[in-house]
DNA sequence: CAACTGCATGAACTCATGTTCATATAGTAT
DNA sequence: ATACTATATGAACATGAGTTCATGCAGTTG
């Protein structure tokens, strides 16, 4: 952008743009924002997700692993399961997210 | 999901999780929301935008109907031109992202 | 009127992203 | 150790989304 009135701020904001976008693309998914939901109601294991949406297992583990990438959520093994849960940046944003409506 | 504690307001939040998802598609993409970002400042026609955003000026068109199509932003002819502004909801929308970080 | 400017639109192309498939790994149970 | 369960991962495929190109339309100017 060139320098005006509306883009004083232009490093900050498009600094803020880049890293929006980056975050939103991942939480624009449908099943991705479905799994988010399920977690804000607790901890949940892959499988318990399988059966709350009915899509693969590898599936979920790939979107677990962008939402991961992003810090939304984390993951802990015990024992033969791994519990995934929203972190302190999850559970942020998507309590805004589902301030929009 | 099957009716299970996390998933009693279901019917409520799968639709939530579905306009949610429809609006942030558009916005989650760089070029678009760089445009909310230059329509906070203020109108602009189509014009000021592309020397802002160095786009074609079919691009910056595509990306202004789709952000129309969900009601982020609304337009205006005057003369030779097509000023573009945001609407009250995204206001609101572009106001709340922006607070993310 | 004709020529020009600003913007919109649809089709074609390209590239990114969601999905599946096959397979690997780690832990558990027998 | 063997067999099994839960999860992860990378490659291949399929679909969707961003981009370009050509063109059309409305309003303006001379």
């Amino acid at each position: 952008m060139s320098s005006c009135s509306c883009c004083e701020q232009s490093s900050k904001e498009s600094q803020q743009v880049a890293t929006i976008t980056a975050l939103l693309k991942i939480v624009s998914e449908e099943s991705r924002l479905k799994i988010l939901c399920i977690l804000r109601a607790g901890d949940h294991c892959v499988c318990e997700i399988m059966e709350h949406l009915e899509l693969s297992q590898s599936l979920i583990s790939h979107h677990l692993k962008d939402l991961k990438d992003i810090d939304m959520v984390s993951d802990e093994k015990r024992g033969l399961y791994v519990y995934y849960s929203l972190t302190a940046k999850g559970k942020k944003v998507t309590d805004l997210l589902f301030e929009l409506y």
